[in-house]
DNA sequence: GTGAAAGCGCTAACAT
DNA sequence: ATGTTAGCGCTTTCAC
């Protein structure tokens, strides 16, 4: 930089004020800048100025594991960050909660304008003790600190809404399949989702079987065909599956594709996340929506004011879910559900 | 540091010596200075250690887009580098070339120890503009110059094995299914993997209906669905489809579904990837091997070595691909392949 | 509209 | 084994 600012007959200081595009250069002078930094191939270094101005333009999401949900989202926020100028970088825990404590540190932390941390291993204590006045978003399944802005899904009220769906067609043994992260904390996603399942079963005035749950962990398609194998060897009666994922719902059509069982004739099949995928599964899988456009919407915004230096009452929102119908369940009789999709044609 | 150093009644040096476990410190002044480290909850600045240092202990994976198939290499990534201590980032370029380019510029190379660079949609021409020293590997079907190292898929060959056979049992009219990432430039992987496709036919004495080529801009499961849907309007006879990505097969096994064609039976169906997903699709997905593993590993091999500040000839590394049999093909008689999975059971 | 001085927090190099 | 000096490249502050 000094180079330019002498190979311009200027200072560094006009040189820093026309790379930041700042009111106060003349015309000409920005031109011969200009010009001589496109010479000599200047470009600055953002770590200098990171040091200097404490501005990265960098923001974080931090994730459990590159997944398909995640992708979803990270696209979104990508586009919402980059309207503003900064980047967006993906950055996995490995769902190891020590490396999202460590994602919480200062250290880490400093590194960007701010973080969107995904949490599913760290239990409230452990947050609890975290110190930090940096901009942070915490997104995730689990009970958090009050202080912390937090977005997270309606867990129960999807779960309930996929079970009841099947219920209303006629499904009366409904097994639950799929657990938490590998390496999450108890109370998370799955037992909130489950407690759903539940609810929707004591609003048809039925009772839930506990043998219907199958204990899991992760979140993968392998969980689901393993699930469905064992509910096969077992010889327990179950008409219908509530996939806490999508990923594990696709596992669950493997194995039933595989146990012969007719989807949805048979056994209907609702998934949680409503992936993109959703839609090309055979046959296309009903799945719970959980409005990743707002997730990322609250996300972004909620980050934008702390990073704005706002220090505002810290927000919990709640995302509203809703039902995608599609061919894992039978057509419900009478009143047509607000959002089927139009069947497929050839 | 400066408050930590005279708490501890000695240098900022010295703190500095033992926060990054350097050997001459005595072990009582190592233990004084991380008492009053813990006590302070002091925490290093890794901005001014980067400016100052030069390393940031940070790899960047630049991808096209938040998708499955760069999931699973991240992780191998991530895993690879995470092993000597440093931290895998990975940022979208969102198949723009303009953010590809930017990728590559010193600015936002300097921001890391190393870069793998995924490379869609950059001419050979614009990749020889690139003057930079920095650490960098180049992933993806395209040319570029030799002073880079560069690692992609035997994607010709691979197209040929998916094609030979499903030719060896049966199919005579195969379709291609699928294109380049949105935003690419010609002669990328679309064009080497038809070109597959092609020489497969001739291999076996037989042409390759250019009518068969569904011409298409993306590598998603749309792209795949509108292909057969695009088929079967048209009229045209075809018994068996290779879709250029798995996830474009995703979308063709749902497009014959909705047709009503069975797979293998009356099309046989193979992709290229053997995404996780393959193995969960009804039926199973014959797919081309990429072997994401060696690609994972080359990567981190090559980027490795340029950070240890090795200046070694450039390398070119094609990994070789092999077919992963399942169910979207029909059985081969007589010699029974090398890798087919075992038959799935109920 | 432009420049000079100061310093962000750390570490390399060279003392001691 | 520990301390001193200097400076990484930029931007903030204030003066002109």
């Amino acid at each position: 930089m000094n180079d330019v600012a002498r190979a311009a007959g200027v200072s560094m200081m006009t040189v820093s004020n026309v790379l930041n595009d700042r009111p106060r250069v003349g015309e000409e002078t920005r031109r011969r800048v200009l010009d001589v930094v496109a010479d000599l191939g200047y470009e600055v270094n953002l770590t200098a100025r990171h040091l200097r101005s404490g501005r990265t333009d960098t923001v974080a999401f931090v994730v459990p594991g590159f997944q398909t949900y995640f992708d979803e989202i990270a696209d979104r926020l990508a586009a919402a960050f980059g309207e503003q100028g900064r980047h967006l970088v993906v950055e996995s825990t490995g769902a190891r909660p020590e490396n999202e404590l460590a994602a919480l540190s200062s250290v880490r932390l400093s590194m960007y304008d701010g973080v969107i941390l995904s949490v599913v291993g760290l239990t409230r204590a452990e947050i609890e003790g975290v110190r930090t006045t940096a901009p942070l978003v915490l997104l995730g399944e689990v009970e958090v600190p009050d202080r912390f802005d937090h977005v997270m899904l309606a867990n129960a009220e999807g779960a309930e809404l996929a079970t009841a769906r099947m219920l209303a067609t006629g499904s009366r043994r409904i097994a639950v399949v799929g657990g938490d992260s590998e390496g999450s904390q108890d109370g998370g996603m799955a037992a909130t989702r489950r407690a759903g399942w539940v609810r929707a079963h004591e609003r048809a005035g039925l009772v839930a079987d506990p043998a219907l749950v199958a204990p899991a962990v992760g979140v993968g398609p392998e969980v689901g065909r393993e699930a469905v194998r064992h509910l096969e060897r077992s010889g327990v009666d179950y008409d219908g599956v509530f996939a806490l994922t999508d990923s594990t719902a696709v596992g669950v059509l493997a194995g039933l594709a595989e146990a012969g069982r007719r989807v949805p004739q048979d056994v209907q099949v609702v998934g949680f996340d409503n992936l993109d995928l959703a839609e090309f599964t055979v046959p296309g899988l009903t799945s719970v929506d959980p409005g990743r456009d707002a997730v990322a919407q609250h996300a972004a915004r909620l980050l934008q004011r702390r990073i704005d230096g706002a220090t505002p009452e810290p927000e919990h929102v709640v995302v509203p879910v809703r039902l995608v119908e599609r061919g894992s369940t039978r057509a419900s009789q009478g009143h047509p559900p607000a959002h089927r999709e139009p069947p497929r044609t050839s």
